[in-house]
This record gives C-alpha cells, sequence and structure tokens, in this order.
DNA sequence: ATCACATGTGCGCTATAACGCACAAGAGGA
DNA sequence: TCCTCTTGTGCGTTATAGCGCACATGTGAT
C-alpha cells in the first residue's frame, strides 16, 4: 500500500455534520485554514491535530482514518457450550468473528462457586455483565462487587478471577481482542 | 483531555519485536532519530511518517495509537442515558472504546413497543442479547423472534428495527464499529 | 587493556505543518 | 442595485516535523 492510501475522512465527516470550516475551527481549535488544506489532501496532519479534530466531533480517531475496512455479515445465533480450561462450562452466545475481534459468553456459576483465570494475551479486554445474582470480580489485587444489571469493564491481560454470590450468578462474557495481537505477527509473543 | 493524551505506543511494539532502531528505521523508511524523538514523545508525527511505521512493522495504523484508554474503567454504578434520534432512551454499559471499536446499550421497550432505525454507517454490526420479555428483530425485511437468553448478531448498515412482545423487553445492544464508522456517531444516522 | 561494532541521543539544516489575515465568490435582504 | 454575511481558498510568517550526520555510551571479543 502507498503512503496515498491513507483517506483521511474530514470532508464525509463535516459533511454529514452540515458545519462550515469556520464552525469546525471554532470547535476543534484548528484554524480554517488547514482544516481546507487537510480535506484537499494538501496538508498531511499531526496526529495532534488530528486528534483535536477527532476531539472536536467527539468522535474515536479511527473514525477520520481511512484504511482497509472489512465488510461483515450477519451471523445467526447458535448456542454452543464449551468448557473452558479452568473447568467451568459456558455457552457462546455469539462466536468470535475476525472482523469484530469479539465473542460473548453466558457463564453460569453456582452459589459461592469461584473461577480464576490466568492471564490472558496481551491486549485482551473482557467486559461482563451480571445478568442474575451477584458476582465478585478479582482485578488488580482487588475483588470489585457487581449486582444484575452492573457491568464492569477490564484489561485481562492480568490474572483475574469470578467469585459467585450466595444465590450463584449468570453473566455475559465479552471479549475483545485488541489489534495487539498483531504482535504475533511480528515474531515476539 | 489535552493532545498529551495520544499515547503512542512505537516504543511497545518494537519492544516486543526486539529490533533496534536502526533495524526500524531501515524497514520503515523512517529516520532513526525521528524514531527515537517520537518513542521519547518529543515529537508528534505526521500521519504519513505514521503510516510508514505501521506498514514496515505489517500493522494496522491503530496499533501504534494509544487511545489515550480509559481501558480499565467504567464501573457504571451510574449510567448515563441517552436518547436516539428514533426516541427510545437507552443506558450506557460500557461506553464507547477507541480500542475494543465498541460500546454498549442496556434498552428497555415498554410492551408492543416497537423502534425502527434508519441503516447506520457501513460496518456497524449489531448484537442483541434479550435480557427479559420477547422481542422480535427486523433485520433483512424479516422479523426474528428473540426469548430471553437469546442473541442476535447482524449487520446494521440496513434498516432495521426491534419490537417488544407483551411484556415489553429488555435488552443489550452492542455496537461493534469496523475501520469504516465515523457518520454514525456524529448525528447524522 | 584496546579494538570493532551497535546501541540510542544531540545538533544543524531543510521541508512543511499550522497559524492569522485577507481576499474572491456566492446568497439573501432591504 | 448595494450591502452584509458566510462560504471556502490563497499568502506570508512562525513553529516544528523530519532528515543526515556525528557523538557518547555500552557490549563483547581478542
Amino acid at each position: 500500500m502507498a503512503p496515498d492510501d491513507i483517506t483521511l475522512k474530514l470532508r464525509d465527516v463535516r459533511a454529514a455534520s452540515g458545519l462550515s470550516l469556520s464552525k469546525v475551527a471554532e470547535m476543534t481549535g484548528v484554524s480554517k485554514a488547514m482544516l481546507g488544506q487537510i480535506e484537499r489532501g494538501e496538508s498531511s496532519p499531526t496526529i495532534a491535530t488530528l486528534w483535536k479534530i477527532a476531539k472536536g466531533f467527539e468522535l474515536p480517531l479511527s473514525a477520520l482514518i481511512g484504511s482497509g475496512a472489512l465488510r461483515d455479515a450477519a451471523t445467526p445465533d447458535v448456542f454452543r457450550t464449551v468448557t473452558f480450561p479452568g473447568s467451568i462450562e459456558v455457552k457462546i452466545v455469539f462466536p468470535f468473528d475476525p472482523a469484530l475481534r469479539a465473542e460473548t459468553f453466558h457463564v453460569d456459576l453456582a452459589p459461592s462457586q469461584s473461577h480464576e483465570s490466568a492471564a490472558h494475551a496481551a491486549g485482551v479486554t473482557e467486559e461482563v455483565f451480571v445478568l442474575n445474582g451477584t458476582l465478585d470480580i478479582l482485578r488488580d489485587g482487588a475483588w470489585v462487587p457487581l449486582q444484575a444489571g452492573q457491568g464492569l469493564r477490564f484489561a485481562a491481560d492480568l490474572p483475574h478471577g469470578y467469585r459467585a454470590g450466595d444465590q450463584g450468578a449468570a453473566f455475559l462474557n465479552m471479549h475483545h481482542y485488541a489489534q495487539t495481537d498483531t504482535l504475533a505477527a511480528i515474531g515476539k509473543v
């Protein structure tokens, strides 16, 4: 890929918002002239200014960077069950999808049952949403108490654990694999 | 947030690869001195050079951009609520994280209430997991019935809709943004 | 000890990103 | 028409990204 493949979508974003260069300049702190040049491809902005723009629009930085985008299709629901190494049994709610880099499990813990998990690979983030009962999550050495309807997002590349309350617990467990697994592609890890 | 929140992960990536500045300079076409300055935070690179670096490592650009990540954050004892353009009100369970490109909402529908959503931007995938009641999802022109404990994953860049059953419905709604998102978050939709 | 080589950092120079300001073109209004 | 406001673009200046080169340090090897 040539460096020309960087398509900045500022023009699209601004068009969608219906704002003028002046307005955008005002809300981002980036000069009107510079914004124009960026849109026209006459200037290659610093990430610092790109950040300012993204912040102004309240957009993730990646929203402004056009790269090779993978498209994705729908996947229906099929519940397969899988036993984790840690010996607990989980149901697959959403299977892993390479495009999303995510998968979702449904976990059931018996009353007071606990499960400790070793550190996952770097860049793995977990999200837990409690469906029923109460659940304590061990993260960073401390137990975080959660009730039904509450959620917690944490980095899973550290040792962590789950512990159900007196009435057991059911929760959704989303695993997000950041693009850090690309480190694997380099050779190390 | 100050622009200082941009943490470039070049140092981490290079450390993981075990390569020297010279080697990286050679394979990326970016001067050794500049690479050093970027790692030390003394220089804010252009996206052009950032692209060269990413390309040299055969990494996606986003792999080098540190989200300024909250990552570990979000214990939503306090739910923030947000009203969708479509007029229904949703609670934010997990806020958008650039690294994950995902956010999760908690949606409550009154009995028989329905909500239609226009097509989102290309590359948006939704996951729905029903917590309570029954829910029908309009996808691809057909209504898919779901009960509590069931989930559905579908491409959201087509018109789609939700319809609660007789007792109403509560469900989690995960939005995954492929690298093309942009427009959806702005408000245009 | 001295050599040979590779590591990362500092210096001077050039290219250019980013700014403020001014200007030309268009859109209504009176 | 003339006036006023806003649109986006061009110009001159300053700040800084990015380069090549040289230097200081470090690590073995002989």
